[in-house]
DNA sequence: TCAACAATTTAGACCGATTCTAGGTTCGGA
DNA sequence: TCCGAACCTAGAATCGGTCTAAATTGTTGA
């Protein structure tokens, strides 16, 4: 698409990140399409299948990059390897156990009660909800 | 201390596991004192500093065997790395993302509603909450 | 008690995921 | 067009963790 691609410079723009041929190779890949979860070795072979010429530690800087400019979401639930969201509206997860699978669930309808104040006078930056299912 | 010697003896015995040298001393380092979040490569040093001649391999060995007896419970929250918890009792954690750091709170008082049905079928295993501060 | 055998431990090799390094390339403004 | 900063890259290095094969140690039954 003509306009995705406008937009997504222009957020790569506004974060201070120049357009280049491989950051808007694998933007395309993240955001066509509906959302994903997605790792680092993977993409860089999807990018390889797609004619995107792109090294895998591009990927990673690129994946970071898109984390820290708030275009992709980090997700640690699997140990000894990241995962990344393209899913940026409040929710939450299941992780399968089984098959290390995580599915989404909107956190609109989800009511926390109870917490306790963060100790140490801290800010609370997020919570995460991850329902293990087997 | 003698009773908490025999009460582990006891509990590896229960769960088909030999109460050698080895095991004796990580578990009194981990079970002697308060409840505790550790990593392998810690208790290692932990075991070394204490006098208690153990490879790393026998560490993770016996982390893992202490997680499948359900003598401790592994977190994860930091990424590329597994951390064990000595709490057994239904809690949920504060990370902070600052300093690595993780906090128990109870999860008795926590009350969540409105999660969907688990996917395809599959059973919940365990909700964990962790609440990021900074 | 002790032989015998399974469980355990170990050093060191290995592994997958990720980061680092150093040098070449490209972009964008003056 | 030229320059400097931002960027990309291959390959080496690192990190947490696992595996392997051989030595050691518990446990058990005679």
């Amino acid at each position: 698409m003509d306009t995705e691609d406008s937009d997504i410079r222009m957020r790569l723009r506004r974060a201070g990140l120049r357009p280049t041929r491989q950051r808007l190779g694998l933007a395309r890949l993240l955001f066509a399409g509906p959302d994903r979860h997605v790792r680092a070795e993977e993409l860089s072979r999807e990018a390889r299948e797609a004619g995107v010429r792109v090294s895998l530690a591009t990927v990673y800087n690129t994946l970071h990059q898109f984390v820290d400019a708030g275009l992709l979401r980090r997700v640690d639930v699997e140990p000894g390897r990241a995962c990344f969201d393209t899913n940026l509206s409040r929710h939450h997860h299941f992780y399968d156990t089984g098959t290390n699978e995580l599915i989404d669930f909107d956190a609109e309808d989800v009511g926390i009660t109870g917490l306790p104040e963060a100790p140490g006078g801290k800010t609370v930056e997020r919570i995460d909800l991850v329902v293990r299912i087997r």
